[in-house]
DNA sequence: TATTGGTACCTTGTATTGCAAGGTATTCAA
DNA sequence: TTGAATACCTTGCAATACAAGGTACCAATA
């Protein structure tokens, strides 16, 4: 698919990408959350990711050593894996917190310039 | 390089990703332009890109036809490639518009969500 | 007439990574 | 014991940013 018509909805995908970590950082810095719970976060801001997404990024984040996480028993099924942010993620939590300021911001004043 | 201390840079890159077709329709919306002024105007919000990523880029625009060229003499060296946003990269230009609000939105109510 | 520097074009190969699709395991209720 | 819901995870594909390398044009200078 690479028709015009498909161009919106393959750049929202595009969009998403390198977001997304920092959405899970973002989401877990107010909360600990699993896999099932943070995609639903997100789906409630119109961020929609896929499974298979999620758990990859997760495993990555954690070798990473900015999450951690604890099993947990749930009442409604299997137990969760809870992850956890940690030091060194709050750490770079903030310099994404610059990067995304930095990237909006730029797009701002080129959105501002074309319409002169 | 993947450990820790790289995943900024290495999240800039990621976040660059998808927003720079955006870029590229927003600056062309605003004026013609060629690969080398194209990455100026970038390279001056910040929005650091390499030439291999551009031409490519470029082409593919071309191809999907949001955007023509035309060539024009320079006094200050070889032909230039000026772009131009053709009425169907306007049309996909809007949406795209939409698409970064929307997850500009969705980021912005997550993040005041994690400092509760 | 070289040669050098600046500008502009483009391609190839690699690494990253989102996602669709497919698979396993646990719990609970019918 | 069967089915639905919930949770976990992996494999393979496709898209794409970039580093590196290459060609070509123009003007000034040696």
């Amino acid at each position: 698919m690479e028709n015009s018509a498909g161009i919106i909805e393959n750049n929202k995908t595009q969009m998403r990408r390198g977001v997304l970590e920092y959405c899970i950082l973002l989401i877990l810095a107010g909360g600990d959350g699993y896999a099932s719970s943070i995609i639903k976060k997100l789906k409630e801001v119109n961020i929609i990711v896929a499974e298979g997404t999620i758990y990859p990024l997760l495993i990555r984040l954690k070798k990473l050593e900015l999450l951690t996480y604890r099993w947990e028993e749930s009442t409604q099924g299997p137990p969760r894996k809870y992850y956890m942010i940690t030091d060194l993620g709050r750490e770079q939590l903030a310099g994404l917190d610059a990067a995304w300021d930095e990237l909006a911001k730029g797009i701002e004043i080129i959105r501002k310039g074309s319409k002169a």
